[in-house]
DNA sequence: AACATTAATCGTAATATTGCAATAAATTAA
DNA sequence: TTAATTTATTGCAATATTACGATTAATGTT
């Protein structure tokens, strides 16, 4: 079917996958790589950074800024696309604390 | 194409954005919670506990395996699967050190 | 205004993912 | 051996994702 019964999960469940599926593409970790290194923000010289069309790249800005984790402001003819620091520690909040559960009483049992 | 062009990322960038992947599916990111919580193994009890039906839990337990972040035992007519422990603190690193770049000069541009 | 530059959108093709019914495989129990 | 139980595999339908050419939209330049 490719679709995914979110109806049948908690928020939170579905809260992680979804910013684990915006990470979960090299292109779209490329991006927000180069956004952190460069620091202030970049243009459409991701296209020439990472070697995608134009369009290919616009659409994973779109959805990195869909999820809150990008801010795009239009410079003249170009944009200006940078990390989003506020939303960009809420995901890394969710997702630490995802990632350090703890196993209970511990030791692979299989 | 639906097909990512991995050849033009490093091998971080794929690494991540595999691991990343994998955790993009909510009932993937329920079955390790489940796992977590209950320490020790959990079998085909999956399919109650979530409501999907038993190839699809079957078809999401293969690819967490195929990964590495789950063990599976078979023990009788049932499996037990549990956390791989040490692959999970393997891709937590990973993870982790992306999560936390640090934006060199600091605060948002746009 | 006419042109250039840059990025977004549209349309489309190819592949991937999700989900499940049906079936097969593996093991245990009677 | 036969039946029961549990999980994996197969096959398929529906939707999603990825990528890009062509085009459009927006702005700046001459």
């Amino acid at each position: 079917m490719g679709l995914t019964k979110t109806e049948i999960f908690t928020d939170q469940q579905n809260e992680i996958s979804l910013f684990a599926k915006v990470l979960g593409h090299p292109a779209r970790v490329a991006i927000l790589q180069h956004l952190f290194k460069t620091n202030s923000c970049v243009c459409g010289d991701l296209v020439n950074e990472i070697g995608l069309a134009q369009p290919t790249i616009s659409q994973h800005l779109k959805e990195l800024k869909y999820l809150g984790l990008i801010k795009g402001n239009v410079e003249g003819t170009s944009v200006c696309y940078c990390i989003n620091t506020h939303n960009w520690t809420a995901m890394k909040t969710v997702m630490t604390a995802f990632l350090n559960q703890d196993i209970s009483e511990n030791q692979d049992c299989c």
